[in-house]
RNA sequence: GGAGAGAUGGCUGAGUGGUUGAAGGCGCUCGCCUGGAAAGCGAGUAGGCGGGGUUAACCUGUCUCGAGGGUUCAAAUCCCUCUCUCUCCGCCA
């Protein structure tokens, strides 16, 4: 959510940064409702003024045995104009907050223009593109071939988009997430947190999935409890409507979660493998910053994520999101972009992402920057520290031999129980 | 799922219609006292929104005692609905 404040004396910069979006908001809608609110604010504060005034008249009247029909009467009518103001007030204010959550976040100055994925910024690489001195199969095939992943028993199960893994496919995922949580609290600092996978309107609110993009999440029915798209819904929830201390801050928190994303409009994209699925398994890492250094914070994010990808020799690139491009509540991102050979491109495996105080004024997070100070909003940040079932679609093609078999890389074998290839049974 | 109890400030805990935004205690901050500390004494100590302001400090109005509605001139206090927590029973991994 953008601060009404900054709205309202600076409407020109906040079309100016959404125009770096390609959003046009209807700002002047907004701001005439909040001119017609503050002034009918006024008014019935004026009105319940008088009435908190006169009530306690009437009180020591009445305890003196004095006569107050008169003023009760009196009373009864500018109550009865109150409750008919405050309703208006309600109306108004349920119009103004329906506009504000539909609206998306500035992006931050360092963001470069564009209106889609190719004005992404390449800002580094690491690695090589893998090379191959035989025809290499994608992750689907191979996983079909090594009988690790079952496509069609996930379709029969459940529906498109949900796969099968099977022993030491199985056992992949599985390691890589505990590869993962031990890396980032281990050596990154970030505590564990291991949440519901389900969550409220309000959280999903609180991040900014809703109310815009509910056709992109599951709802349970029944319920008012949506599954959870990433890790990032409940872990940053944890201190909604809190005050904190500056001494707890910063605070990073990693997270395995399953997510669920119905997919909406991604009808014919990635139909194949492990790329785009209903459910897959995250490692999220989620930090809670003051304001003046949560761009820091953003790079060392950004790099925790990289080190998976180095210690497991997969080569990436890492670019920078275009205004264009940038997510909903994001202030800046970058994404970390895995070489995938069946792709013969660098596909995304990790988004990390300022949100500054968009998330925070949604969510009502605020921090104490002075031990007696007033309370202001704290910036959260997330990235994904990885997305693992794209890690295992990376790792089988990058690691696959003419001979149809995978090599385990090196960090991950004691997690493999020591197993060092994926052979055919 | 059934029965009962409860939800008040950073914590604890009073408060069943009228100086209660909220006693008392604890904690915290500042001051006094002290060589220093403890104890003691004194003062202060929630948030949101609006208005004013040299747009900082500050002044001021209003709202908030789990959430939402209702009754009333007036609600933490009475009524209704919902949510959550605890205890007991049932069920269950």
């Amino acid at each position: 959510m953008l601060d009404i404040k900054l709205i309202r004396s600076n409407p020109e910069l906040v079309k100016k940064g959404l125009a770096k979006r390609g959003t046009v908001v209807a700002l002047d809608e907004f701001l005439a409702l909040d001119e017609k609110w503050r002034k009918s604010l006024v008014e019935v504060e004026e009105l319940k003024k008088k009435r908190n005034e006169v009530s306690e008249v009437i009180g020591q009247k009445k305890k003196a045995g004095e006569d107050a029909e008169a003023l009760i009467l009196e009373m009864r009518d500018v109550s009865q104009k109150v409750k008919e103001m405050d309703e208006g007030i309600r109306d108004l204010e349920q119009q103004m907050e329906k506009l504000l959550l539909n609206i998306p976040n500035i992006p931050n100055e360092s963001v470069p223009e564009g209106s889609s994925d190719e004005d992404n910024e390449i800002i580094r690489s690491w690695g090589e593109p893998t090379k191959f001195d035989f025809e290499p199969k994608a992750h689907w095939d191979i996983g079909l071939d090594l009988d690790i992943l079952d496509f069609e028993r996930g379709g029969k199960i459940t529906g498109a988009r949900f796969t099968v893994y099977k022993g030491l496919g199985a056992r992949l995922e599985r390691a890589l997430i505990n590869f993962m949580l031990d890396l980032h609290t281990g050596e990154h600092g970030y505590e564990e947190i291991f949440p519901p996978f389900l969550v409220n309107r309000d959280s999903m609110t609180g991040t900014g999935q809703l109310p815009k993009f509910e056709e992109d999440a599951f709802n349970v029915a029944k319920t008012d409890y949506f599954l959870i798209p990433t890790a990032e819904v409940p872990v940053t929830n944890l201190y909604r409507d809190e005050i904190l201390n500056k001494e707890q801050l910063p605070i990073y928190h990693t997270a395995y979660s399953a997510c669920f994303r119905a997919e909406a409009g991604a009808h014919g994209r990635d139909t194949r493998g492990l790329i785009r699925q209903h459910q897959f398994n995250k490692v999220e890492l989620v930090k809670f910053s003051e304001p003046e250094k949560s761009y820091e914070e953003l790079e060392a994010l950004t790099n925790n994520a990289e080190e998976v990808l180095k210690r497991l020799g997969l080569p990436y690139r890492v670019v920078t999101l275009c205004g264009g491009d940038l997510g909903f509540s994001a202030a800046k991102t970058y994404d970390i972009e895995v070489y995938l050979p069946s792709f013969e491109t660098y596909r995304e495996i990790s988004s990390c992402s300022n949100f500054e105080d968009y998330q925070a004024r949604r969510a009502n997070i605020k921090y104490r920057p002075e031990p007696k100070g007033k309370p202001v909003f704290l910036h959260t940040l997330n990235g994904s520290g990885l997305a693992v079932g794209r890690t295992v679609a990376a790792i089988l093609e990058n690691f696959q031999q003419a001979d149809g078999t995978v090599a385990i890389p090196e960090a991950l074998q004691p997690y493999m129980g020591g197993v060092k290839l994926i052979a055919k049974k």
